[in-house]
DNA sequence: TCACATTGGTTGCATTTCAAAACCGATATT
DNA sequence: AATATCGGTTTTGAAATGCAACCAATGTGA
């Protein structure tokens, strides 16, 4: 794993941070696993509104580091398609952990109740199921290979009104 | 769980970002959780060097966000100690997530295999007893109180050249 | 075919944040 | 009483951010 600039101590929480430790960066790892976005004019369409120049930058970095690899789409070559390597997948588990703090903490949010509870109850095998279904070209919530599907026709969610654990 | 700023979206994992997505303030939770440090002095000294212009601001964020409470040292009254909430505790697994990433990617670290090996191994089990150890007045690595000894007794590592997993 | 729209950036500029060092009031030490 | 330590604040210059306009390459529709 390259870094480009100078390491600030040799601790593995340090070197994380340089790296994603900022308020955008993860966002867009975020916007893959979660909703399958693959192109700049997706990641700078999310809510958020992260500036196009930040982005870009953002982009370049995580391709540097080896978290994202970039190459021409070849529907549109006027578009790139940037996808998680191994070690982006590797963010999965840093990422549950975040959605779950922050649903656990935030006055409101949009996460669906029962995800968080999944979540809670099976982080690991949360982790591993989204690791494989991103790995294989799906997301979570979104697309053709979706995680929920996934976990809809395994009998582990139940559709009644609105979704639910079983 | 209070936010000074407008929130950006209602996503989860972006309001984590929010509050803990700069370069430093989980380096703080990190002196406390791993070391056991409780002060002003104590987290400036840390290798990575952060300003104390930037440190007293994160620690202002950190206590209105309920993260850490502060409270003057009876021992030492020009000391405040800094302690986590249990919303501050509840940052421990994405803390444990960011240190495997770091440990699996970076060329070099100062994080002992062993302990990696373990929180790999089994991740919800280290962080119940991190969270219980730190609760309760100690830190992984430092102090009175470790994770490292409540380890040790329980003979899940054994000691011989260095310590290792049983 | 040719004008026009879209896409993924880049550039310029104003504003905010950061970093480093000096400084300060309160408390502790000798 | 003199001095050192502690947690913070202030000051100042450098860097990062945010915003809007702009641009080249590619795609689209008449």
């Amino acid at each position: 794993m390259k870094h480009s600039q100078a390491r600030r101590s040799l601790c593995p929480i340090n070197f994380t941070l340089e790296l994603v430790g900022d308020p955008w960066s993860l966002l867009v790892v975020r916007d893959i696993v979660y909703f399958g976005k693959r192109t700049f004019g997706e990641f700078h369409s999310s809510a958020e509104g992260i500036a196009r120049n930040i982005l870009a930058e953002r982009l370049d970095r995580l391709v540097g580091a080896g978290v994202l690899t970039r190459r021409p789409l070849e529907s549109d070559r006027r578009k790139q398609e940037y996808r998680l390597t191994e070690a982006g997948l590797d963010l999965i588990p840093l990422l549950l952990a975040a959605a779950d703090w922050g649903a656990a903490h935030a006055d409101e949010t949009d996460a669906p109740p029962w995800w968080i509870a999944y979540v809670r109850a099976s982080p690991t095998d949360a982790a591993d199921l989204v690791r494989e279904v991103v790995r294989s070209g799906g997301s979570i919530f979104s697309g053709e290979q979706t995680v929920v599907e996934r976990l809809t026709r395994s009998g582990a969610i139940r559709i009644d009104d609105g979704l639910r654990l079983s």
